[in-house]
DNA sequence: CCACATTAGGTACTCGCCGTACCGTATTTT
DNA sequence: AAAATACGGTACGGCGAGTACCTAATGTGG
């Protein structure tokens, strides 16, 4: 058939999926969750509502979709010392909740509600994977006689990242200064994990 | 004028006012906040949306004006120990996170995004309420000599109430077991504010 | 190479609900 | 009594989610 400008061969499958799911991780970065609506998504992925549909139950599910996109998953630090380490962790949160994409992030949080099977597959929110890094960087500091071995409990070990998501919360605050990180490491969480009462 | 089963005096001003937000606060604990509507709210106060958008500019104002109707102020306990008294604050936190009321202020907040001006509306929710009743009890624990003098900090008082109010916010839990402040309060809070390195 | 099952594309529609506009009427104020 | 104010009724514009239905392209098995 004649191939003019406008023609491409038609998408299926994992194309189209890949070409929607591109299309929406766009929209919610230039418009948030709030601002993403079903019908732009489709009129710029090429394709109309019916192919996302038939894909995701609903704008929820193809917002948390397009999320999981953009969001990369990491490593946890290792510099040498356990204030070093909690440190990093917390300005790589700081960093990200302060970006455009934790704002999305916040939006999506709040939009699931309570709903476990969504909660779950958000990068970095995954209660688990959160907390098996600080135990991970704890478990460390142990071994250096940095900290108790009894600060090996998962609420301890995620105090700080705790702190610092109730600083993005409680105030609307944009970003946290640095100074309120160091204020939860060295106020907060090496008191915490450093000198523990023997129980 | 004739004044049939059906005809009352018209209302306005105050007294208007209250029937719109007693409608509202009934809604709103029927049908939570994503379920409250402004037709559903004129028909139920008998009067129509006009005189609810004279007064509230969205439904968001409306909501939370109806929330402060429903939420009681509170005040700080005393039970002579510091462990009671933050058991007994989480206690309080608990129960009102779990029941329908909470599952409608965290509605709310998640509406709100980052509104302050709304924000500092929801009663108990105010960052400066929270953090001033605990510093009252944690206060009196130095008085007593059962904390150090050093934990009258803010983001140490607070703590534990940041710790469950973070246990609500990733697990989407409906409720915390009680084990779960105990927790709180003997692992993390207690040792926190007692052995705090001189510094 | 053809019949058939899938799946994309196009379009139009229902539905709910926010927020606004207009206008007549009751109540208050002067 | 007249004027100002605020309520009540109703209708409407707009937006966006989700659905229905049909046509056309693609892929697959015989």
């Amino acid at each position: 058939m004649a191939e003019d400008s406008t023609t491409r061969t038609r998408r299926r499958g994992a194309t189209l999926e890949a070409a929607i799911l591109h299309a929406a991780a766009a929209e919610l970065t230039e418009h948030g969750y709030a601002g993403l609506t079903m019908d732009r998504v489709a009129k710029r992925a090429g394709t109309n509502k019916n192919a996302i549909y038939r894909r995701w139950p609903d704008r929820l599910a193809l917002g948390v979709a397009a999320y999981r996109q953009l969001a990369t998953t990491i490593e946890p630090p290792d510099t040498g010392t356990l204030r070093g380490d909690a440190l990093e962790l917390l300005r790589r949160a700081n960093r990200h909740w302060s970006s455009p994409l934790g704002a999305v992030l916040r939006e999506l949080l709040a939009a699931a509600g309570g709903a476990q099977h969504l909660l779950a597959q958000l990068p970095g929110q995954s209660a688990d994977a959160m907390t098996a890094m600080w135990l991970t960087v704890l478990g460390r500091a142990v071994a250096r006689g940095e900290a108790a071995p009894s600060a090996l409990h998962p609420r301890v070990a995620t105090v700080a990242i705790v702190l610092l998501r109730n600083e993005f919360v409680t105030r609307g605050a944009p970003t946290a200064p640095d100074e309120v990180l160091v204020d939860i490491v060295d106020q907060v969480f090496l008191p915490l994990v450093r000198h523990r009462s023997p129980d």
